[in-house]
DNA sequence: ATGACCTCCCGTGGAGGA
């Protein structure tokens, strides 16, 4: 099973991009970001006709996070973190697709630092945790998946020195993901690549992609049943150079089937 | 230290992004 996630930067804007990537790149199951549309703006008829089903949390202008499935519908499971009742940002969305839970995610970007709207992220981050913590609980397969708007150690900047005060490489941040992963998820392209610089964002800014001056914010967390199925984790760099692109890439994995579940007989 | 670039909005520049 194929997982990706891609956060697209503006689903309608970028459809074209997003139809061809998915013809290239044949995911089973597909997370998006900052959809940047409401929900009767989501391009749902463009998709279905590209062989995916879909379940989406939209918003006017901003955010706005979806899960795509090939040839089925995933299974809606929750919009919206517990937690914050007067939260209206539309950041989390997730459904069950071929028996593995997904939880969707676009955490706060929370700049400027100091300010609310990194205060708002620390108290997003502490909601995540808490309900992270009841997922595992629960040992079913989750992965919790998206744009977590952390670069969760300085191998995952291109220039760590020049991010110490942004809001995606605060301490208090960083800590927050060590703390959430903590519980007993993987991050599953660390898992399988450590040591190695990957990163997943490039700045439209200063020629950003060409120079490799990125960052590594998309991650994907496991629970321990798909840590133990996980086969591949990779980054698909190439759409990042695409015309008219996001400044994002897709970046995805793949778990192996189930583990069947034959008994011996007594 | 700043702004560079890109998205959306009912806009014709501003806000938000990272």
């Amino acid at each position: 099973m194929k997982i990706a996630t891609y956060n697209v930067n503006g689903v309608n804007g970028r459809l074209d991009l997003l139809l061809r990537w998915l013809h290239e790149a044949e995911p089973d199951a597909v997370i998006l970001q900052e959809l940047k549309a409401p929900d009767a703006n989501f391009p749902a008829k463009a998709i279905a006709a590209a062989g995916y089903g879909a379940v989406w949390h939209g918003q006017k202008s901003w955010n706005g996070v979806a899960i795509l499935a090939r040839g089925q519908k995933p299974h809606l499971t929750r919009k919206g973190l517990p937690g914050e009742p007067e939260d209206e940002q539309s950041r989390y969305v997730e459904a069950i697709v071929d028996g593995v839970v997904i939880g969707g995610l676009y955490l706060p970007n929370g700049n400027p630092y100091p300010g609310p709207k990194f205060d708002y992220k620390l108290r997003w981050f502490q909601r995540l945790q808490a309900y992270a913590a009841e997922l595992l609980e629960l040992e079913v397969p989750v992965v919790l998946v998206g744009d977590y708007n952390v670069m969760p150690t300085e191998l995952d900047v291109y220039k760590p020195e020049r991010w110490t005060n942004d809001a995606l490489f605060r301490v208090e941040v960083r800590e927050a993901f060590r703390d959430l992963v903590g519980q007993g998820w993987t991050d599953a392209l660390r898992e399988l690549h450590p040591g190695e610089r990957i990163y997943t964002f490039w700045d439209y800014f200063r020629n950003a992609y060409a120079r490799d001056a990125g960052l590594r914010l998309d991650h994907f967390l496991l629970s321990p049943d798909l840590a133990a199925r996980l086969r591949k984790a990779e980054v698909d760099k190439h759409v990042r150079g695409w015309e008219h692109t996001s400044d994002h890439a897709p970046v995805w994995i793949e778990l192996s089937e189930k583990p069947s579940k034959k008994r011996k007989l007594k």
